[in-house]
DNA sequence: GTTTTATATTTTGTTAACAAACTTATTGAC
DNA sequence: GTCAATAAGTTTGTTAACAAAATATAAAAC
């Protein structure tokens, strides 16, 4: 793939975010992270080829740590991995995605029920805060920021819980399920309303957690 | 490692299923499966050494596909993998066992929730019957099938669901909790009882899921 | 005998070359 | 012009060699 900014190529969504990062973690972990974005927030389609040498060439690594960041991809299904022909940005089927809605429902329920079961109730007035800001955004008509800012809502709850398996459970699922409204026009989290996320976080400081799951799984679809 | 079998080693709880074993999948799914078998059943101890030449002389491949298994079971959290050191049979912490653990129980509350919800109640005739089998190893005192069976339950719940994204998180979080109990005593999912498996299911086929998820609960720990 | 330093061996990490499979381009027949 | 077959060119998969790090061994100092 060439830089040359006047030919477009599918894979151009990559190279944005391919400056700055700090060192610290690993080239795989860092890598990893960058085309794992890329394709969640739509910066490739799914369906698009990611052929080695461009990957090699965008992020200026061997194909080593490409492959491996490839094969970690796929586990986490944001790639399809055919043999013989290469990594794809994956094209989740309409079962899966139902499926993979439905895991996330129960996930993300899980957490209110944490928070709101929890004996000393956590520190929710940053979420709170932020909630303001998404109201902000979508009152000023920055879809941009309002999207990102909804996104995060939900993994700040379940930072929240200090439960660090099931934050990391939930944002794979999280980054899988933003993949699927590239190819599917599923209702909720895109068109989370400030409203509900507000009445969800009083549910929580009350401590009525069957009303802070009923409100969550209505919020998701 | 050599095959002796009059010097003993660590990591000879690997040799036993290393025969065997439809060549269909490819190798890095077949030894992966195999690994993580023998370190969540316990044939491996938490903290054993697990070097590359050594699984690869035990399961007759390169390095290379070695270290392929030995990342993805990495992102599993079954090895902890120190740079420039090499993989070790997981030593998970308290704190994440804990967590893990919360995590399960959200999960299988959710499947239980699913089935007992469900319109067409899906046939868990199978699964009652292997409850029958369970008690039966139990009465007998065939502990080692008992555990088995037992274990054996939650996943085919899972798999009742009919969703293939749940039953897959739910597998990995099993396996996970599978292997903690080799560190810490934890209640409950070894001495599953047969009772309760037959309460939970006697709730699903009622459709009453607010009590099949209670008693999923409880029944975890 | 214990500790420290130096050396040798083993083990892991990475790169580079090769082999195999797939794609694309070209040629020729109809 | 369309299609099929062949050949050239890419791209992926795998192996093997090398470099770097860690561990084990041996020697020396105290």
């Amino acid at each position: 793939m060439t830089l040359d900014p006047s030919k477009h190529h599918d894979t151009d969504g990559l190279i944005a975010t391919a400056d700055l990062a700090a060192q610290d973690p690993s080239d795989e972990t860092r890598i990893q992270k960058l085309l794992a974005e890329a394709i969640y927030e739509h910066r490739v389609k799914p369906g698009t080829k990611l052929p080695e040498a461009d990957l090699c060439r965008i992020y200026g690594v061997s194909r080593g740590v490409i492959r491996k960041v490839l094969d970690r991809l796929a586990t986490e299904q944001l790639v399809d991995l055919i043999s013989n022909r290469g990594a794809f940005v994956a094209r989740p089927t309409v079962e899966n995605t139902r499926d993979t809605y439905s895991l996330r429902r129960i996930l993300e329920a899980g957490v209110v029920r944490t928070l709101a079961k929890s004996q000393r109730r956590p520190s929710l007035d940053e979420v709170r805060l932020q909630v303001g800001e998404e109201r902000e955004a979508n009152r000023v008509g920055d879809t941009g920021r309002y999207i990102r800012l909804a996104g995060k809502f939900h993994l700040d709850l379940a930072s929240a819980t200090g439960n660090a398996a099931l934050e990391q459970n939930l944002k794979r699922v999280v980054s899988q399920t933003s993949l699927m409204v590239a190819l599917y026009d599923v209702p909720g989290i895109n068109t989370c309303s400030v409203h509900e996320h507000l009445e969800i976080l009083d549910a929580i400081e009350v401590g009525d957690y069957a009303n802070a799951e009923r409100l969550m799984e209505d919020h998701l679809i």
